[in-house]
DNA sequence: CATGAATGAGACTTCATTCAT
DNA sequence: CATGAATGAAGTCTCATTCAT
């Protein structure tokens, strides 16, 4: 008679876990490790608190998948972009705008970033995944400048971490200081028409950036 | 009667009161307003912890108290700036240069605020001093930039509080996120090369933006 | 249809059981009943912690189950000693050495008993099987005694169950305090040589007492 | 008016502690350390749950505490023995009337040791305070074994720790294993005639072990 | 001003046990 | 017979805060 015969299972165990991790994602996001309750997390859950040490073990643990969850994702996604056939500085752009894109689309992630440097890193470096992302924005960033430095159009020597950090810091800046930079300036971040102005700038401050060479040559 | 009058002054309330806000300061920098134990910072100081309520009603108070003063402490410095004199270029590169070391020097300052934004800026908000520290560094940069703009160095139009934003960004994310940072791309951001690096790319990378012109011209 | 009678039989109950009691007595002899986990218990086994519940329906009876098959063993063994044509005093250094070599293989049967105490006796009250354990080692203890009072060896009248208990005693102690007492008198009791010393000393005390007359005669 | 102006203040540590540990050393006697109940040492105590925690950090701390006091408490009431000047079989008799009548009197202590030794005396192993537990009783037993040897009462030559053990292990056993002897043998072991009657047997078995000596020699 | 003792509320975690298949 | 998923009840422990002096 149903199109779904078995489906909505009582027993899902990776439902049951995703269900658990989104939660526990909101939570740690909003009130970091230390201010998240488990009960505010199993509250949020279709199943018990219980089920949160049946599945991760403990509070620390739970938070450290709830990390590697948000790393893994936004690795997925970097690795999605297409960038190879672009003029260096088209792809470049393109590499900004989506990475200020994703941050702003996701400020939990942001915030678990955060609240994780505040604790010195301490469950990221007890995780092998999350030590082994290879991160492959670096290697995509290394392929551009070294095509913009062939092609003439960066003239600048740089490091691609150090981009990557220029770059990164601005984006995740934009949303982790959100709330003490707009109340101490009197700015709502959030606004649209900023947004893309900031997108703008973060984007042409890098480029004029690497378009400028190191040390200013005579014919400037 | 009273022939002594300020005798029997054993302890001095001042000091009693910037010594808990010493022990309070890096209590909460260091696990957050959630993290931080009101016994772990009475048994930091000299007092006990019953003092702490006698001073400052409570925690989310003493929190507040903290971050009034960290930040009353930057506007402090700002303000000995003497910028005026130089030429616009180089005041700009002072001013990165003292955000720079300020934020490198103070990452307790820098936890604090990332501590605060986690929580939406909820206390911030709740205090007047905080909400009227006129953060004079937008007027100097302001300064700074219509006097570049002028004088023909700058030829970009652009906004004293986006480019304080840019500057802020990048000397706060290097402190904010050295762990999570440092872990996935194996580096030290407190080594002393790198800072030094750090600074100079940050200094080009705004002066290269405001010199470059909003729209490329004749040569596009 | 069913023309295989007891194929598919992968797994043998008796064997299941076996397995669960063996775990079972490890885990309650090492924690106690209260300190044992029947998650422990089914992780040392071969099948899951299910089949605790199905064979023997709880923990409770689980414990009880370990303990009577204890009990059962060792009674096993004191049935196949042969000691009928040994001389009085032969007869009962045997029965000594056997008790003590049988408190020393088996550790696990003296923490079990002790916990039991620890717990007044409460589960093995229960149990018919364990109170029916007509303990044969008395009757044997008996026509010892009885041997060894007529040939004119034993001078001191004695009861068996107490002579039982000196002998009981110290073979259980020297298992059951080992920790303790060798924490406190810095001596390691499974050492072999204190071992040898120490059945000795059991056999020569309880020898020496029976040989002993009640009442110290005309030369006291 | 009162003649006790200021007793039972409200505020007595030394008194909450030792009402603490009054309660705690009931509850661990009786279930032992993983079936002891924090709540319900608490419930009989004078004071609140969060008071043990507040003097004695956690369970397993009270637990220590515990048994730090039972043994600090039987070597207080060993030092006090005089028995110097008692010739030696009647001194060996003292002591052995003492230790059989302290352990009848303690069996909290019996069943902290019992449950200690279950746990491979794990705790006492931490315990600096016990370690040094100057065991006096040695000492004692050195003197008067030396004593009947020059006096030509003891023939057998001993180590003190040994005949030690021989004494503790029978004192001990009766208490502890009260339960499961008793209910195996049908007798009552509180029962005041047989307390009588075992406390001769062991003072009887000791003195004639000492008195006979080593090799049987020619002239028996 | 200052202090050690005390505490209620609520956090994290564990356990034996049962359910649905 | 067998299994992984699920769970309510109860345990240990922590925290900011107040009391009595």
């Amino acid at each position: 008679m149903s199109a779904r015969p078995q489906q909505r299972r009582k027993n899902d165990p990776e439902r049951t876990k995703a269900d658990i991790l989104d939660a526990a994602t909101e939570e740690f996001a909003t009130h970091g490790l230390a201010g998240g309750r488990i009960d505010a997390i199993a509250e949020k859950t279709r199943t018990s608190k219980r089920m949160i040490y049946y599945y991760f073990g403990g509070k620390e643990d739970l938070y450290l998948a709830v990390l590697e969850r948000s790393y893994r994702q936004i690795r997925t996604l970097e690795a999605d972009l297409l960038l190879e056939d672009l003029p260096a500085e088209d792809a470049l752009r393109v590499l900004i705008s989506e990475t200020f894109d994703y941050d702003e689309a996701h400020p939990d992630f942001i915030r678990l970033v955060s609240s994780e440097n505040i604790n010195c890193a301490a469950h990221m470096r007890r995780s092998e995944t999350l030590l082994d992302l290879n991160i492959s924005i670096i290697e995509m960033l290394e392929k551009i400048i070294d095509r913009g430095g062939r092609d003439g159009v960066f003239l600048r020597r740089t490091d691609a971490i150090d981009v990557h950090m220029l770059i990164s810091a601005f984006c995740f800046f934009r949303v982790s200081n959100r709330y003490t930079f707009g109340a101490i300036f009197r700015r709502d971040l959030s606004e649209v028409g900023l947004m893309a102005r900031h997108k703008q700038m973060i984007s042409d401050a890098v480029v004029s950036y690497l378009k400028t060479p190191d040390v200013p040559s005579g014919e400037g």
